[in-house]
DNA sequence: GAGCACTGC
């Protein structure tokens, strides 16, 4: 007790002190045991430090970031907000919560717990990680002093005092606890990143500093938006810390390429065999192009012949199963024969390589400048794919690559020119490219009511907000006036598009709700279709399994019943048809005259995507997903009925305000008949 | 008759 009291009087380099005390403590011959004064006990658990956690200190000293921990500690001591810009290397992701737990006062009267230090990661395994690393080298069990928060995994304990999470994880808990008050520091890391949960906490934020003078702020990135920030936090102070990386030389050709894929396997084979020994690194789009390029590759490398070192084509994208990605961290193949040329390493890889995963020993990278993107059409609520050019920013990361473990090359395959006139300086951040009908709903949750006067950093489109608005309005979950109704409030608990959880809502009502949590738990995850050789992907069913368990504890806090229809039933498919419909009634389409299927009311011509299940074309189909790839296909299809569309939308399919179309004279004529046999049964 | 940039709750 004592002893802590007074650790926390000399917040400011507690640990430098530990250290030349544990020298001393040694050539005097203390004893090492924690006896309450001494200052080789871990000030968090009260154990004796480790050997270990004396080494990784003295390695941790050499970390850029260490040489400004005091500017950092006087800039939070005097600031709600503090913005920290470092590169790869500055050491600032695990340094900066440890400095910031040494400067703040995380007792709570009560003595049960502790106010915590939140530092959000966008990626799960950053947050997993990175968390472990700093339990290491703060000498304490993972779980306990230092833990970490993720979907299906909470690694901590009322002890903890120093948490790294996702950042969609923050905001979840943001729904339950608006003000965050278990925290006295949040840390927002790679915020120049810009998800879209990212970008929502920076508004919700902002007012929540206003409420809690208490609370404070690092919003920590890289360099190249810092000013943007300053100017979105009030001007908040800037501070700059040095990353560690080697020289990166850029390249850039002469004349625009035609054929980047053709530029870049030429590219490769001019590295192979004109450069130095060192790994590569090609930056391709998608799944297709890379095997097919992998095949080129090896292709040309066998007719180079012998008197070029030999070369291993690894391709990398996240839905390589994880046996074939460990392969990137294979070494490079060894010579052929004693003295002959060295081997050469090749990963042809997506964005994934870009920020998720780092390669160490990559000499040089090659960069064609163009990757898939996410685009959103918020006139007919299509997400898509597209392949367009990287920005200044992408390029500036791809490069890095380079220099990770040696000064390195980087070979753009486009002109300086282009460079500085063509690209933009950021990629659009996600908000701004995204259906938001989910977002709206968070944020209505959240209690912002004015969407419109929200300090979002970049405001969406206010068609797309006005979409997600009608959107959530046609599905129930907001009335008229833009308020959370209550099936909109138990909606935003699932972690799951509104559409689909709408339809899970309301299962129970159509006597399904035990096929309707397999259906979306199923439809949450990647596809276990996928895999004909395997049969069934276990992983992928474990990951279903995963999403089905959270889905059931939501439906049994909210008390939705848990039920099926006798599967002998003349009505089980009809049932789980119809409750699918009543979340999906606004993804429906016709099947025209003409043989082709129009959407209801957008009026997209759409395809029957061919890996769909159906023996024949029905009239009338819901549909999970719209794809814009060679053609528009819709994926994932459902025959429906249209006396069910009339029953359970009547308000989407008002035909009083509806376009002109078949459908609409279908649907007119389903109603007609309708009445003229109500007239029959009366009489 | 085609084929999943990458994340996240």
């Amino acid at each position: 007790m004592g002893m802590e009291r007074k650790r926390k009087v000399s917040l400011f380099d507690v640990v430098d002190d530990t250290c030349v005390s544990a020298k001393r403590a040694k050539t005097n011959g203390f004893a090492v045991h924690g006896n309450g004064t001494n200052p080789l006990v871990n000030r968090w658990n009260g154990r004796p430090y480790s050997k270990r956690y004396l080494e990784i200190l003295e390695k941790r000293k050499t970390l850029p970031v260490w040489h400004q921990k005091e500017e950092f500690l006087q800039a939070l001591k005097a600031n709600q907000t503090l913005i920290l810009v470092g590169e790869t290397g500055s050491g600032k992701t695990t340094q900066i919560p440890q400095f910031v737990l040494e400067a703040v006062e995380l007792e709570i009267p009560d003595k049960r717990r502790k106010f915590m230090v939140a530092c959000t990661q966008p990626r799960r395994v950053a947050a997993m990680s990175v968390s472990r690393r700093v339990a290491e080298e703060m000498d304490v069990n993972i779980g306990e002093e230092v833990g970490y928060s993720i979907r299906f995994e909470d690694c901590s304990s009322s002890r903890t005092v120093l948490k790294y999470l996702t950042d969609g994880t923050l905001l979840r808990e943001a729904m339950a606890d608006p003000l965050l008050e278990r925290y006295k520091v949040i840390i927002l890391d790679e915020a120049h990143e810009r998800t879209l949960a990212t970008d929502v906490l920076f508004g919700l934020l902002k007012e929540v500093l206003k409420n809690r003078p208490d609370l404070k702020l690092v919003v920590m990135s890289a360099t190249l938006e810092a000013e943007k920030f300053q100017g979105y936090f009030y001007g908040a102070p800037l501070m700059k810390v040095p990353g560690r990386l080697h020289p990166v030389e850029i390249f850039y050709t002469e004349e625009p390429e035609r054929d980047y894929l053709e530029a870049a396997i030429r590219t490769i084979m001019q590295i192979h065999m004109c450069e130095p020994p060192g790994d590569v690194l090609v930056f391709l789009t998608g799944e297709e192009e890379i095997e097919d390029a992998c095949k080129k590759i090896s292709k040309q490398v066998a007719n180079a012949g012998d008197v070029y070192g030999p070369v291993k084509v690894v391709p990398l994208y996240s839905t390589l199963p994880p046996a074939m990605q460990q392969k990137i961290f294979d070494p490079a193949p060894p010579p052929v024969m004693v003295g002959g040329p060295p081997g050469r390493k090749i990963v042809v890889s997506t964005n994934v390589a870009e920020t998720s995963l780092t390669i160490d020993g990559i000499v040089y990278v090659i960069d064609p400048g163009f990757s898939k993107q996410k685009v959103y059409n918020p006139r007919i609520r299509v997400e898509s794919l597209l392949v367009s050019p990287i920005s200044k920013a992408s390029a500036h990361q791809r490069s890095g690559r380079a220099g990770r473990t040696q000064p390195g090359k980087c070979f753009r395959l486009y002109t300086e020119k282009s460079f500085n006139n063509d690209l933009q300086p950021q990629t659009y951040p996600e908000i701004l490219r995204s259906n938001l009908a989910n977002t709206v709903l968070t944020l209505k949750k959240l209690g912002i009511d004015d969407l419109v006067h929200f300090d979002f950093m970049d405001p969406p489109a206010p068609e797309t907000l006005m979409r997600a608005l009608e959107v959530l309005n046609y599905l129930g979950a907001l009335d008229d006036d833009g308020n959370l109704t209550k099936l909109g409030e138990i909606m935003s608990e699932f972690p799951l598009d509104p559409q689909m959880a709408k339809m899970l809502v309301v299962s129970p009502e159509f006597n399904c709700s035990n096929e309707i949590l397999s259906i979306s738990a199923m439809l949450s995850n990647e596809d276990p279709a996928w895999c004909y050789e395997n049969f069934i992907n276990p992983r992928a069913m474990k990951a279903a399994d995963n999403v089905r368990e959270q889905l059931v504890r939501i439906m049994v806090r909210y008390n939705l019943k848990l039920c099926s229809t006798d599967f002998n039933s003349h009505d089980y498919y009809i049932n789980i048809r119809k409750a699918m419909l009543a979340g999906y009634f606004m993804q429906v389409a016709h099947l025209e005259r003409t043989g082709h299927y129009l959407t209801v009311k957008d009026k997209q011509v759409v395809h029957l995507h061919p890996s769909n299940c159906l023996n024949r074309k029905p009239e009338w189909v819901i549909y999970n997903e719209f794809v814009l790839t060679s053609r528009n296909f819709i994926r994932t299809v459902t025959d429906v009925h249209g006396e069910w569309i009339l029953d359970i939308a009547p308000r989407y399919f008002d035909l009083e305000n509806f376009p002109q179309c078949e459908a609409k004279r279908v649907l007119e004529k389903l109603c007609k008949k309708r009445e003229r046999e109500r007239e029959e049964s009366k009489n």
